[in-house]
DNA sequence: TTGTAAACGAGACGGTACGTCTCGTCTTAAT
DNA sequence: ATTAAGACGAGACGTACCGTCTCGTTTACAA
């Protein structure tokens, strides 16, 4: 371990970071697989084989580490960005089309449900979940509408923020809610709509 | 107690029906003045000089009694409906105001955020929440709705949770998320583009 | 009923005796069956089928109920007195024996040792056990003992009582405490050391 | 503390120590100073400034920690054992006059009476009791016995158990069931008449 | 007969203690 | 020196009984 950590000091795996990493993985595990109240930090600490002490030393509670272990997760998972092939819709549709796969894999369901739950419960949480996870997610939507802006294609008047929730909020509060069936369908007629609400 | 009870059956009548009162108030004044975690069915318990029995004996835990609370208070505060003016983006213009308003409100805010937390963690609740809470508003608008279709001016193939959610949903991302500054002038312009996008 | 109160007037068995009677009944039942701890007010009313307002309405606590529900059964089961053959020892004996077989009797056990908690946990109680179910019994040896005073066979100088806690304190300590088997054998030596204790 | 850690290192006085010693002396001091039902882990984890789940991490059910207290206090006691001077009348007579001494005090009384409330409603706790409370005192007599049988002041028939009971149960019932008073006089009388029973 | 008043069964009520659980802190022993 | 393990004080959980209180109903006696 030690070679290890002199050879590549950017991915120290010391007892510390293993630690550390074994407590992301546990949160984000039982995260997926458990009701959200038995998430408790002593489930973690004892799935990662980890003390409790140990992630209350890194984390203030079970919100910053689960938020840390989502975030840990989208880095790792490297959201490609929103393809751009000139026809908005087309490129909004295929992206809903992908979240609401998202949403519908039970596992990443449990995990933004728990995410939600604390970003309500803790107005500090909640501008994490905004920072950490949403942030990234409207930069992307901003790149997309930032070109079809360019191309004339959307009201110049119209924000990122505001764009990005007319698009995603639908989707969001039927998936919170269960207002309805939230399948392929319902997110191409919000991206229909949408773009018609946009258009200049 | 017959003549009492004709002229206002809403009016409680014995022991039971008191202690139902006081923990539903209870309930209401502690979730919108704690920090969830701390509105226990103790603290609700003692603050509605109930027994916790009591409670369990009615709720079957602290998200169904929370539901009902709600439930009970906006069953009182008498939803008056939407206004029909036979201009829909004035109408809703002014029921969205409202919207923002209440959601600016400490207390209400406290509490539509403890139901969502409830909602979130349990599927049962969730239901619940969306059958008595958000079932009737949208019974709201798809009255407005059915209005403004029959008069052209929406596009009759949209349903009326789509139209509910195309209004309500990036208000609610806003308020819930924090994403932006959530007042009259955004609430304006959700809808001016709503009716955008619902325009035949 | 109606015709066995007009035979016999005295013995009325109106719906309030009849709650007394199942209530005295369904405490001796419980408490010969039950670990004592589960012999509650609410357990000896449901096996009664009688309300539990019924139950306080007579009796001020649990220890009241069970003092009155063994003396009744004590007074049903009328001691027949200790046999007087002349020959203390032979009589005491006897009268021993069956003590030690009723102590051997499960359910006997089960409700001297209740009655015995109650007496312990309250001075009142202690007071109403000793009244209505020991010193009956005293009496029943100060007779015999009268008898044995008068025959010269026992120390004119040693009261009653004294007498009797001689010849019955150890078994009821041996019963209590389990120090050793309690049996006939146990009994007699008993016997035979507190006559030689009386002799003048 | 310190010297005391450095004198005897095994006994340690950590967290652990701490909260088993205030456990136990909480125990006692309600035990003597409230009716036994008020003596409930709830006050006795309160008054020892303990958690409730330390104390059944240690201790099974009240009984069982009782138990353990009441032998603690009896070890700390020191029992000195009973006098020999050769005139077993006098040397139990004085032991008698102490043992009756200790059951006037109202602490000691209310504490050996909790002991025999949980004796008797526990077959378990009835054995701890008599192994760690009653049997320790039963040895002290024993020895004094045996010095007696080997004088031949006793009969050599008689065993410690059934000696011991002779001397104590009348004394034990008396105070008890309070079937008379119980003083010096009585205590001299048990041991007159007692010696006379074992005498060979 | 037909009220009327008491006592009844049933069981909900406000409480309290139960024994269990999780929290976040602190101690210990072993790397 | 930092860790895993886990005991600790605190206090909420949901349950069981307490002793009291409302309920209608049933019974017994008076009109």
């Amino acid at each position: 371990m030690d070679d290890d950590s002199r050879d590549r000091p950017s991915a120290p795996v010391g007892r510390s970071e293993r630690a550390r990493t074994a407590a992301l993985s546990a949160a984000l595990a039982l995260a997926a697989e458990l009701p959200y109240p038995q998430v408790t930090m002593e489930a973690i600490a004892a799935r990662a084989g980890v003390g409790k002490a140990t992630l209350y030393r890194r984390w203030p509670h079970r919100g910053a580490l689960l938020v840390d272990a989502v975030a840990h997760r989208n880095a790792a998972a490297a959201g490609s960005g929103i393809p751009d092939t000139g026809d908005l819709v087309a490129d909004l549709t295929a992206v809903l089309r992908s979240v609401v796969d998202e949403l519908a894999d039970p596992g990443w369901d449990a995990l933004l449900r728990a995410l939600c739950v604390e970003a309500l419960v803790d107005t500090g949480i909640g501008a994490q979940v905004l920072e950490q996870v949403f942030a990234p997610q409207i930069a992307l939507f901003a790149d997309r509408f930032a070109t079809a802006r360019a191309a004339g294609q959307i009201d110049g008047s119209v924000g990122d923020v505001e764009a990005f929730e007319l698009v995603i909020a639908p989707v969001f509060h039927r998936w919170q809610l269960r207002t309805g069936v939230l399948d392929h369908a319902y997110g191409d007629a919000v991206v229909r709509r949408a773009c018609r609400a946009l258009a200049p």
